[in-house]
RNA sequence: GGCGGCGUGGCCGAGUGGUUUAGGCAGGGGCCUGCAAAGCCCCGUACCCCGGUUCGAAUCCGGGCGCCGCCUCCA
């Protein structure tokens, strides 16, 4: 049984589906108006990882998550750029689902765009003036707050406390400081679409709550996001499914910060990092274990010293793929289904911990740390001799790396054939026991970046 | 100001009222090896400070110090 952190009660409880055996789920996505960072890769890692587990256990996920493709930042970069807010949102998209492609985030089942939902989010608004929970100023459509019961679930703080620390705004028709624009009347040459209440463009806040319940219909399982968006984001989105009489999310999952010299990353601070720019440097795999050896929902610091960590610890189990040629149960870029129920041969113990701790919130550090005890059982039991016991960790291990979305594998490039006929020559010299050639040829085959280590059937390189 | 979180061995980073070690990286010693590499074994006797509860606390409670976050666009 799955238990997770839900920020509605504050506490980790089971997750209790809509419908057995299927699981809905809704991850906020990207604004795309710049290149992704590292907290997004981040958040789309995290519940990755989280979708990869249900799909694990047997369960039909249907993920949903959107693309924001019009939203004041498109409209000022476009005007900046001097282009199109399409063309903004084009460039930006697709290096996001590049990002999400290196990352091995395995794409969404449905990923609506906000400007395919307009008409559905008129009509939302609409409903909401008409049952009088929402009202219009000068510049746009608001929602009464103080109409909605329940209003600060997800802040966690009391109401009054909210509204004292909101900001005062300048143009202040607002009913509550805390009442949010559903709809945004359009200025002179800003994208706009036609409404009875004035052309414009929605809120940020009414997307969301529009496409998942259309896409997933009323009272789905899951909602998760980064923990800035519990409030107001993810409270406003729940405002207005409350205010229509809408069943929303049953479950609230919000994960942690990406942190830089201790300090939140964020694009207002300008400590953000590219996560275009890491990928096209680093295997992207070791952003994914740097994220996975923590806890979700804890802050994590991503330093040039943190990933090359994380790549070291890497090169251990892509040792272990190589060591006993096991192959790379994503390779078609898929997912793993349960080992046991499918009827694969894995250690059993080794996958009831793996289970044990990914139940418990989603222990991903206590399930990886068993993934590295099973390389070490591999690697020991070959030593010993124990052919059968060591190749049934080795594959444990790959097969439960890869259930997280990690692929385990040799990761060899292939030697060029100058290199092989070093690698030929070395042989020779070491059968004719002319070990100062050999370690000739092997200081030659490192500068051509191959770490030469001595198999059974002789030198073997691998990248370096 | 309101609300919340954190402080673990050289580094990253889990976890927990005592019994069994998180795990990784780096470092030291050993085995293996022609020498290495990979792998295996051993090692550092960690838990901000001060009180309290308890047979026993790093883990619970109180106080202190330090750091961070949310309340505002933000993953």
């Amino acid at each position: 049984m799955l238990r997770l952190h839900d920020t509605a009660t504050a506490s980790v409880r089971p997750v209790e589906l809509r419908e057995p055996g299927q699981v809905s789920m809704y991850v906020c996505g990207p604004t795309v108006y710049d290149y992704p960072h590292l907290g997004h890769g981040r958040f789309t890692l995290v519940f990755d990882v989280l979708r990869r587990y249900l799909l694990f256990l047997g369960l039909d996920v249907t993920y949903v998550s959107n693309i924001t493709d019009i939203d004041d930042n498109i409209i000022k970069r476009a005007a900046e750029e001097g282009r199109s807010e399409e063309e903004v949102t084009e460039e930006y998209e697709a290096a996001w689902w590049e990002a999400m492609d290196a990352l091995g985030v395995l794409r969404p089942t449905a990923t609506p765009h906000a400007t395919d939902y307009v008409d559905d989010m008129v009509s939302l608004v609409g409903d909401l003036m008409a049952r009088g929970v929402a009202y219009e100023t000068s510049d746009g459509v608001y929602l009464d707050v103080d109409k909605v019961p329940g209003y600060g679930l997800l802040a966690g703080q009391p109401l009054d406390s909210l509204r004292a620390g909101a900001r005062v705004e300048g143009n202040d028709e607002k009913r509550s400081p805390l009442d949010f624009v559903l709809w945004k009347r359009a200025k002179p040459g800003e994208p706009q679409w036609a409404a009875p209440f004035g052309a414009g463009r929605p809120g940020w806040h009414t997307e969301c709550v529009v496409m998942s319940l259309d896409l997933l219909g009323d009272g789905f399982d899951i909602h998760g996001g980064g923990q800035d968006l519990k409030f107001p984001h993810h409270e406003n989105e729940r405002a207005q499914a409350v205010a229509e009489g809408r069943p929303f999310a049953r479950h609230w999952v919000h994960n942690g910060w990406v942190v830089v010299d201790g300090e939140k990353m964020s694009k207002s601070l300008g400590n953000f990092t590219s996560l275009t720019d890491l990928l096209a440097q680093r295997d992207g795999r070791a952003y994914r274990l740097l994220v996975l050896r923590s806890h979700y929902r804890s802050p994590i610091e991503v330093t040039a010293a943190t990933i090359a960590d994380a790549e070291e610890a890497l090169v251990r189990l892509d040792n272990l793929a190589r060591r006993f040629s096991l192959a790379d149960p994503l390779a078609d870029g898929g997912y793993v289904v349960d080992g046991v129920g499918a009827g694969a041969d894995l250690d059993p113990s080794a996958v009831e911990r793996f289970r044990l701790a990914l139940d418990d919130d989603l222990d991903t550090a206590a399930a990886t740390a068993g993934i590295f005890d099973l390389a070490r059982r591999a690697n020991s039991a070959m030593d010993a001799g124990d052919e059968a016991g060591a190749e049934l960790a080795a594959r444990t291990a790959a097969v439960l790396a890869a259930a997280l979305g990690l692929a385990v594998r040799p990761a060899d490039v292939a030697p060029d054939d100058e290199s092989l006929a070093l690698a030929a020559e070395r042989d020779a010299a070491r059968a004719a026991r002319d070990w100062a050639r050999a370690d000739e040829l092997r200081a030659v085959l490192s500068e051509r970046g191959w770490a030469v280590e001595d198999g059974q059937a002789g030198t073997v390189l691998r990248r370096r």
